[in-house]
DNA sequence: GCTGGCACTCAACCATTGAGAGTGCCAACA
DNA sequence: TGTTGGCACTCTCAATGGTTGAGTGCCAGC
């Protein structure tokens, strides 16, 4: 159906309305890539790839625009990833070192990859689920109430307030040290499973202080971090469309809402592969005039949550794809070794 | 100069255009805010109002709209703050009850202060000054690696990575029984002091991991986190105006920028009452087209940080000031509280 | 000092027009 | 059969010009 020639037009016209983002004729093709052919030519094979829904007309009098469908099949099978600069790369490198912990991480990565794209890009933190305890900590602020520190294999650390109940130092202590000889290299489901088993087994002395401590555990080692996303560069909303209100505003609502952010990654990534979901391939349907590029990271066969960017379909793919793919390895590897 | 007529003509203006916005003209004002006079008469005084520099023609058909001028004249004088709302009351108290440390408590005040004023909120995480360390714990992540974990008395936990250099876990937990002895009940300042002179009495056998240990914690203690901000209500921009591009985008990229933040609330805030920059007195030029208004927040001799609201100058200045101020004593509040 | 009247200004709206871009189709050609 | 040049056609865009209506400034009279 679709011969050569009628590849390489679809593919010009992606990458020149893509580039100078306004419709683009015949005759313009034909001079800019130099195709060999007459512009009536080319005009027969627009025709073919408009009736089999690649392109289409904004108005009569118009050149061709890609539809979700054209930009698919450009992605799929025209577009060549493109590799990154050798300045991006360093930029990377310098931008990631230094990270203080998990958290400065996808703080930094999410600004970088918005810096690279000029989109918008989102990360997930990482998910807990190949991940161990490393130590409970029970800090005392006054007689009555406390803190309760958990630190796990990540190096992620989290802290709820919990309340004393008046209990002695010792008591407190012991607890602790109950409690990190119990969880201490567990997994977070393990963890569940040993804490509720405790709660039965309690030693008399600690029962008054023990139950709510471990309440409290409980709610955090089930709870999952990666249900948080980071999310940077949304004035590069700007480059998006002229339509306020139309485009722009449901994006940006979209952005605050974790919820919507968390399903569309979710929905996208989870492989190690960049994805991409253009236009209304989104299920999402206020983000219907927007693409994303996501894909999971992690260490190489266990992915631990998904990066992204979102930015108008007429984006372009080949190096944002190439810039998703870069900030997810290089992410993976940092946090595998801080 | 002006006399009662005229004050009560401005204040009219305001309050229509902020409700309408649209330039408002002598007939409109009469009629609805009932004047007592002609049109015509009205007109004289708007015409000493716009040579004195409080309305303006945006051109010659057209009705009167507040200068910046104007609006502070309003804001100073003229402008009663108007008492929020049982429903709010309600609102604020149930979106605040429940919230799990300081950061929780920071992150859930900036999403009610959007939503109450149906713009861009800005709050500063709280100071360290008056407050002191509770706890230092060292938690090993494996043979060379480890957490440095730090409490202080306001509930906040930091962390960071340290370097173990293969130190047995006695001399760990002997450096961290140090550490506490030293530094527990201590402020920031005084603890960097102590560390100064710890550095030079470690004992010998502590040295090796000690003294990366205390640079860490050096750099950590030092470190103020009200250098951050939280900020919600993005979408809320869109009231702003039409004009995407020379007004909304230098506002979304200030909004992306920390510093910018922290030097506007710091220049407006840092006192407990509510304070307004409208429009040109903000010293930073991206935000001439918008109005400030924030106030400091802590207990109430002792402010910890500042919070505020950016929205246009054409904004509700009564509603938007009570807002500020309500959160602002909630979040002291709950601070003290828990 | 206030008011009604009146001439004046200017943005906003609408319809019209012409130019230009780009198409679709067709007959001719290789 | 696929390609090409030619040509009529469509439609957007920008410019033009006329009309309307809101709102003003000024002035003479009360």
């Amino acid at each position: 159906m679709l011969d050569e020639r009628k590849l390489t037009i679809l593919r010009a016209i992606v990458t020149d309305y893509v580039s100078m983002r306004e419709p683009v004729g015949s005759r313009a093709l034909v001079e800019r890539y130099s195709l060999d052919v007459s512009p009536a030519t080319v005009r027969n094979d627009m025709a073919v790839l408009e009736e089999e829904g690649y392109i289409t007309q904004p108005h009569t009098s118009a050149g061709r625009i890609p539809t979700d469908k054209g930009y698919r099949l450009f992605v799929d099978r025209l577009g060549q990833v493109k590799p990154l600069s050798m300045a991006e790369r360093r930029a990377i490198e310098t931008f990631m070192a230094g990270a203080i912990d998990v958290d400065d991480i996808v703080r930094r990565a999410v600004r970088l990859l918005a810096q690279i794209t000029q989109q918008v890009a989102i990360v997930q933190y990482p998910s807990l689920s190949s991940v161990t305890i490393r130590h409970v900590e029970l800090v005392p602020l006054s007689a009555e109430r406390g803190l309760l520190i958990l630190v796990n294999s990540s190096g992620r650390v989290d802290q709820r307030p919990i309340e004393l109940l008046g209990s002695s130092a010792d008591q407190v202590a012991d607890l602790r040290d109950l409690l990190n000889a119990e969880l201490v290299g567990l997994s977070p489901a393990k963890a569940v499973e040993q804490l509720r088993q405790l709660l039965d087994r309690l030693p008399a002395n600690l029962q008054l202080i023990g139950q709510p401590v471990i309440a409290v555990l409980f709610d955090l080692v089930g709870t999952d971090p990666s249900m948080q996303v980071a999310v940077a560069g949304v004035p590069n909303l700007t480059r998006f469309s002229d339509q306020f209100d139309t485009t722009i505003r449901p994006v940006l609502e979209a952005l605050e809402e974790q919820v919507v952010l968390l399903r569309l990654l979710g929905e996208v990534g989870s492989t190690a592969e960049v994805k991409v979901r253009i236009g209304h391939e989104n299920s999402y349907e206020p983000l219907q005039a927007t693409s994303l590029v996501a894909s999971g990271y992690g260490n190489s066969n266990d992915i631990w949550a998904n990066l992204g960017v979102v930015g108008p379909t007429r984006m372009d793919y080949p190096s944002t794809m190439a810039a998703v793919r870069a900030v997810a390895r290089y992410i993976g590897r940092y946090l595998v070794e801080g």
